[in-house]
DNA sequence: GACGTATATTCCTTGACAGGCATATGCCTG
DNA sequence: CAGGCATATGCCTGTCAAGGAATATACGTC
């Protein structure tokens, strides 16, 4: 997890490209007509999703398909874990609180 | 959700904060001495979090006591929902991968 | 091997944002 | 109501990242 799992998805560029990735693989080229994004910027946000491991890609010709790649979307996920029992898991937020008055 | 709740995260101080937060309700004093940053810094990133909708603060005394608010965490885990099958499919496949070198 | 297509990279400019410092505001105590 | 504490805000500056335009690279085709 060499960069910052959040500035990377702070880009609403990138998780538009994430999006439409998410529904299948695409091209450089299906992504710069489906988001109307100039293909430079698409090649460079696709650059920065790479290096942080959201996506990864294979090489068709002169073409190259990206696809998403789940490790880091389970990293976001870890991260919201503890937070998730503050919104779900109100007997559990009750039961430390519990414990604290116990003490 | 006014602000972009990805470019909130993105700061890595804010993070800080949260996860100080997450633990106990904490007074701008506290977060000061607890993180090492200046304070007028620490009070520019909680006006931050508070327009975002990650925190609120109740008035004591002089003091404000800032406690984590769930619900900009909930939007962000169903940002997540749809890529959440991705890896868990991810995980079934691996296991099915598994099972299949046992034999 | 010249050419066309698909993608990546470089250079440049511009805008946003973080942090330091100084200062303002709010609230309590004597 | 003066003075001190806790927090917020305003101003300034440096940094960094995004986007546009031009160009480089890779690959296939004729």
């Amino acid at each position: 997890m060499p960069t910052d799992v959040f500035a990377v998805l702070a880009e609403p560029a990138r998780r538009r490209i994430l999006d439409e990735l998410r529904v299948a693989d695409r091209s450089v080229g299906e992504l710069v007509v489906a988001l109307t994004i100039s293909q430079p910027t698409v090649s460079k946000h696709l650059k920065v999703l790479r290096d942080a491991g959201f996506v990864s890609a294979r090489t068709a010709a002169q073409q190259r398909i990206y696809h998403v790649e789940p490790t880091q979307f389970a990293a976001l996920d870890e991260w919201l874990a503890p937070y998730r029992r503050l919104w779900t898991n109100h007997l559990d937020e009750l039961a430390r609180h519990l414990d604290r008055m116990e003490q």
